[in-house]
RNA sequence: GCCGGGGUGGCGGAAUUGGUAGACGCGCUAGAUUCAGGUUCUAGUGUUCGAAAGGACGUGCGAGUUCAAGUCUCGCCCUCGGCACCA
């Protein structure tokens, strides 16, 4: 190596830029500006004890990248970062070791912190936020309020996992395999109180949201099928021998001739009344049994097919045949109406079931055409109606219509849409999340509630929201916004409570309190009771909110992070509008997109915002895997960890080659030997820019020089416009390997090349900057743009093929006519020793390309 | 089972969207620099036949369209994700 000074040394040269930066405030974004806005989000890391994972930088690389870029290009750039702090590690290390779990998070949050930073991101830290925070959570909480006051929030019992050995809740990533993570003990299903959210309202607004986004057809396709739309209808089936009906959901009303029997779900209210007083035993041993698996157990044991006869049965309504009630598990309580009629023709799990239970199997869609699959059954696909009285011999499919409103007329069923999507379970039985800011009180003071004039009144819901406890029904009524945060208690004990509810429940100074009807006000009951009548005792709910309820609404917290009086203030939030790039994980394609798509909509509909659709453009990054090319595990052993790739190459080396490793959304190994490489080019460029010998004896390029240069800055500017950084770092390989090459060079192509670098790896194009004579910091400085006339060589090559096989080639002047070109080629030696003896039957000339003589004989 | 990606040298990956396959990087071979190692530089590196010039073959497999196919069409194989009794 050359002498020291000539070292390319990224520890102090990294240290410089990142206090200058700091000291500057280079990153901060400007709330008005005349500039285009650009706000490029990354999806929040939780703070784990384990620190910075490898994969973490490689989204926040590209999503830097971008945001650098568009402040070169005159954007007013907002990059910001925070933490999705609350969930369960913290609150299990707690459990352990009795270290609160804010202290866990502050410890977790300061290393995440030092280690980002450690990587150079343009991020303005002054926007940071944690979920944690009760100044941010206060606005957690007033989002559910107002989810609650429009009714869309309930109560209900819901089953969840839980452990009779650690008398706990378990959630489902705590449960391996049907036993405890911890301890490895039996777990079973049981109904809990729950609150729960009614996304299911949002269902259509949801679907057709997603026609605008710019998102990953993948990504959308995942969403839409989670949502589920089906249309199809209600049939209702008279029950034989009482005044009742049995109403089924069914997208095939076209196969009504073919329904041969009915199932309802093991937990259908109606199954009592349907199994006959012989059917009892057997169907209650059926109903015990299924209730005992879980919904895993229920759709994993796919194959084979169980159920039970009730001994009842029911009146097709279109054609007054008697078809016997089954039930049977394949059957869901929470999907459509919980019955079916079965058509075992027509479906592979009615015909599957039939089969194995001897029921009658009746067709009634021919096969369209009548090829020897003709008769195969179970026919799933459209065809013409048979068996199926006055509509023989119609499409199925334009009979479905006709069928349903054949039905209607009768009032014997009506049209019906039905989505796969769920209510969203929003409480957790755990110590470290948001409480959820309900009391309970009873009915009468639910009711002086309503009468009394207050604050309180206008914020409850228009149907009550009702729980019932030891025996009792209880009345959920809101706290007042303006008494937000609702904090979370300080508390020693984190064990849970082993009743199921959370740790909360256990701390009754907390729990009891004295609630005021009027205002909402509230103390704890240990305190004597206040003068006035509106005071009365009442419980706080005890369940905590989800890890997903901080982050569903985090990137609108970032455009305005200290205000106190609104959760965004309306004049930023319609300046800054939603992200214009969100990067993150594939696997939030569902559950974190659909959860936020949900409140931000609300809040949408509500007002308080101007955007209805929170992410515009999404971009899924790929997971990087260990140099093994497994998935990088602490037990595997293959795990990379950032700080010490820093330590001996540098952050701009990590980042230059997490984003050279290959195409930014593939699956793709790290390795050792790779970041070497893209290191060397580091050190490449670091000692070509300072060989002033070299660029201090020419005043401009050669023509060469400036092809490739113009050439890199085209491509550069067109793979990060694109997310193809891999593309973009290899050619400005080329361009340093031509540097290198040429005898001398201008220094303004030496800084261009520093320009296109500084996205990439800010530090080094920085410190050269500074180094060839520049002012100040090289972020400001505009974008280069490629001269379009510089990227056409007055001499072309075009290529000479025979029957589409390469036979030669020749420079031409660039506005050289066909003729001459096809006649140059056919000149040429090579050739022509393919063309002896053959007749030319076609001459193909593309332009400035080539020219291919196709020949026969 | 269904839905969706993807199969290109020893490896990671390029290929102007039908027009010179293998850019760039890694690795490897040889040489120069060096006491040596490292660094740096130069040349080479798809397979195969050939001493060479050069030829043949070549983008998972098989067909097809075309003057021309990694790219388009059809069938199959493998692989990686997602969903999974949704009526």
């Amino acid at each position: 190596m050359a002498d020291d000074e000539q070292n390319y040394n990224f520890t102090s040269i990294e240290k410089k830029w990142q206090e200058y930066w700091e000291r500057e405030n280079t990153f901060r974004a400007e709330d008005s500006s005349d500039k285009p806005k650009y706000y490029a989000l990354d999806m929040f890391p939780y703070p784990s004890g384990a620190g910075l994972h490898i994969g973490h930088p490689e989204g926040y690389v590209a999503s830097d990248i971008l945001a650098r870029y568009k402040k070169a290009c005159g954007y007013n750039v907002l990059h910001p970062m925070g933490w999705d702090a609350f969930g369960l590690p913290a609150e299990q290390y707690a459990i352990k070791t009795g270290t609160h779990p804010s202290v866990t998070t502050q410890t977790n949050v300061d290393n995440f912190r030092r280690q980002i930073k450690s990587i150079g991101f343009a991020i303005d830290w002054e926007r940071e936020i944690n979920t944690t925070d009760p100044g941010y959570y206060q606005w957690t909480q007033w989002i559910f309020l107002k989810l609650f006051q429009r009714g869309l929030a309930y109560v209900d019992e819901k089953p969840v996992w839980w452990c009779p050995n650690l008398r706990a809740v378990l959630a489902n990533e705590e449960v391996v395999d049907g036993k405890s993570e911890v301890g490895n003990h039996p777990v079973e299903r049981r109904n809990l109180r729950q609150v729960v959210l009614r996304i299911t309202a949002y269902a259509e607004k949801l679907l057709a949201g997603l026609d605008d986004l710019d998102w990953p057809d993948s990504t959308k396709r995942q969403q839409k099928a989670w949502i589920g739309r089906s249309e199809g209808a209600e049939v209702k089936f008279p029950i034989d021998g009482k005044d009742e009906n049995l109403t089924v959901y069914t997208t095939r009303p076209d196969t009504l001739f073919g329904a041969t029997y009915m199932v309802v779900a093991p937990e259908h209210p109606l199954l009592d009344q349907l199994v006959i007083s012989d059917k009892k035993d057997e169907v209650n041993a059926y109903v015990l049994a299924a209730a005992k698996k879980s919904d895993l157990d229920r759709t994993d044991l796919a194959k084979d097919k169980s159920g039970v006869f009730t001994g009842s049965y029911c009146i097709n309504p279109i054609n007054g045949k008697k078809v016997p009630v089954w039930v049977a598990d394949y059957v869901l309580i929470s999907y459509g109406t919980g019955a079916i009629m079965a058509v075992p023709a027509h479906d592979e799990r009615d015909y599957e079931f039939a089969q194995k239970f001897g029921i009658e199997i009746k067709r009634v869609i021919a096969h369209p055409d009548g090829d020897e699959d003709a008769n195969k059954l179970p026919y799933t696909g459209a065809g013409i109606m048979v068996n199926s009285g006055e509509y023989d011999g119609m499409d199925a499919n334009i009979c479905k219509s006709k069928i349903t409103a054949d039905l209607e007329s009768k009032k014997h069923g009506k049209a019906a849409i039905n989505y796969k999507l769920r209510d969203w379970i929003f409480s957790r039985q755990r110590y470290w999340g948001e409480p959820i800011p309900l009391v309970w009180v009873s009915e009468q003071d639910y009711q002086r509630a309503l009468d009394t004039s207050g604050l309180i009144k206008d914020l409850i819901p228009e149907k009550p929201v009702t729980t019932e406890k030891d025996g009792e029904i209880l009345y959920a009524l809101p706290l007042p916004p303006n008494d937000l945060p609702l904090k979370l208690p300080e508390f020693e004990n984190y064990q849970p409570s082993g009743t199921g509810e959370s740790p909360l429940a256990t701390i009754s100074e907390w729990l009891e309190i004295w609630f005021d009807l009027q205002t909402g006000k509230s103390i704890s009951r240990v305190d004597p009771k206040p003068d006035g009548d509106s005071w009365v005792s009442a419980t706080r709910e005890t369940n905590t909110m989800p890890q997903w309820a901080g982050s569903c609404w985090y990137h609108l917290r970032y455009i305005d992070p200290q205000n106190a009086e609104r959760l965004v203030d309306k004049e930023k939030e319609s300046y800054w509008g939603g992200p214009d790039f969100y990067i993150g994980g594939a696997e939030h394609a569902v559950l974190h997109l659909l959860y936020a798509r949900f409140w931000h909509r609300f809040l949408y509909d509500e007002g308080v915002l101007a955007n209805p659709e929170p992410y515009k453009k999404l971009f899924h990054q790929g997971l990087i895997l260990g140099e093994d090319g497994n998935k990088m595990s602490k037990s595997v052993g293959n795990v990379v960890n950032p700080d010490v790739v820093i330590d001996a190459y540098g952050a701009d080396s990590l980042r230059l080659f997490e984003m050279f490793l290959g195409p930014l959304e593939a699956v793709k190994p790290w390795s050792e030997k790779g970041i070497e490489g893209v290191h060397r080019f580091l050190r490449k460029v670091h000692r070509e820019c300072l060989r002033t010998e070299k660029h201090s004896q020419a005043k401009e390029d050669n023509k060469e020089t400036l092809k490739v240069l113009h050439e890199t800055i085209l491509k550069v500017t067109e793979a990060v416009e694109d997310l193809r950084f891999n593309v973009a770092i290899s050619q400005m390989m080329i361009l340093i390997n031509h540097l290198q090459k040429v005898d001398s060079y201008s220094i303004d192509t030496a800084k261009t090349l520093l320009q296109l670098l500084a996205p990439f790896a800010p530090h080094l194009a920085e410190d050269l900057w500074e180094t060839l004579g520049q002012e100040s910091s090289i972020v400001n400085k505009p974008w280069p743009k490629a001269d379009n006339n510089l990227l056409i060589a007055e001499e072309i090559t075009i290529v000479f093929q025979v029957n589409g096989k390469l036979r030669g080639q020749g420079q031409f002047p660039k506005e050289i006519d066909k003729e001459s070109v096809i006649l140059a080629a056919k000149s040429d030696t090579k050739v022509q020793s393919f063309l002896e003896g053959k007749e030319i039957v076609k001459e193909i000339y593309v332009p400035g390309k080539l020219v291919n003589l196709a020949v026969r004989g």
